[in-house]
DNA sequence: CACGCCTTTGCAATAAAATTGCACAGATCT
DNA sequence: AGATCTGTGCAATTTTATTGCAAAGGCGTG
């Protein structure tokens, strides 16, 4: 994992679709030797994966919303059962467990409120162990990385 | 926009390292007609890129932390310039504005607590604006979708 | 229904890219 | 110094992407 390897990964996280013969050029190596950094780092496990990036805007679930949720009963059966439910959803896009006053924070994209009322029956009805919950509209973003610069 | 393209959007947000003769294969299209299809969803701007996800594990920044932040004073202007302050920082994955008691959520990714000390020394003195902050440490990530699944 | 118009498709040829074997250079350890 | 391991570039080979073209399907209009 030296330069070389950093600037690989770097750059593939802002554009993976160049051809190798492209980024060995940026990076100063020969395409095969390139080829070789970019397979080792597939193999290793640190590039996870390599997927397509729609544009929000131009697809369904334009609305986005945080939630903060607090479960009645703490503790890890609980926690894991709600987090079971939340993480199937569609809408869910982000689920996770926290420190604090909260207990589970949610991030979702919605196609309209009918959508959003309809999880919000489905997660937080009496018999899933939620004491309270605060909604969070979202009304500008302004980053959304998935990348890990290095 | 049709049921292969959809299929093609959901093939692709999952892999996009396929080889375009694999996914003809998948769709039941040939090769050439599969291709023209994926190029004009590039060009609408559909696909909005194509990129490497890193394995957060393998990788530096793997403590991740939300912070909701309420300003002092609201309005533009003040909103403005504290999201650019906060979207400038590496360590800032994600920064809405947001509706309710707070005005801001971020998401951190972090190297080390020492890193979230420095970050809170910058976002959160006195002449920035802020009221008061409040810091979830995340303990588990249940899910972290960047798909749009169509 | 027939017609023209437009889009999409598959095939085949071509161009470009990925992949692999191989020999060599550099680093490290003994 | 010698042995070993890793990474490199070159060249040959295989695979994939790309493009022209004719045919098929869909759609609205007369």
């Amino acid at each position: 994992m030296d330069r070389i390897d950093r600037k690989l990964l770097n750059l593939m996280q802002r554009d993976a679709s160049r051809t190798n013969v492209d980024m060995a050029e940026e990076v100063g190596l020969s395409p095969s030797s390139c080829l070789r950094r970019v397979q080792r780092l597939r193999n290793s496990g640190i590039i996870d994966r390599i997927v397509a990036i729609l544009n929000p805007t131009k697809a369904e679930r334009r609305i986005k919303a945080l939630i903060t949720v607090e479960l009645k009963l703490h503790g890890e059966q609980h926690m894991r059962r709600f987090l079971k439910i939340a993480v199937a959803e569609e809408a869910v896009s982000q689920a996770y467990a926290v420190t604090g006053e909260t207990d589970v924070v949610l991030m979702l994209r919605l196609r309209d409120m009918e959508e959003f009322d309809a999880l919000c029956e489905r997660l937080f009805r009496d018999q899933t162990n939620v004491a309270r919950f605060f909604t969070m509209m979202i009304i500008r973003t302004a980053k959304e990385e998935t990348a890990i610069w290095l």
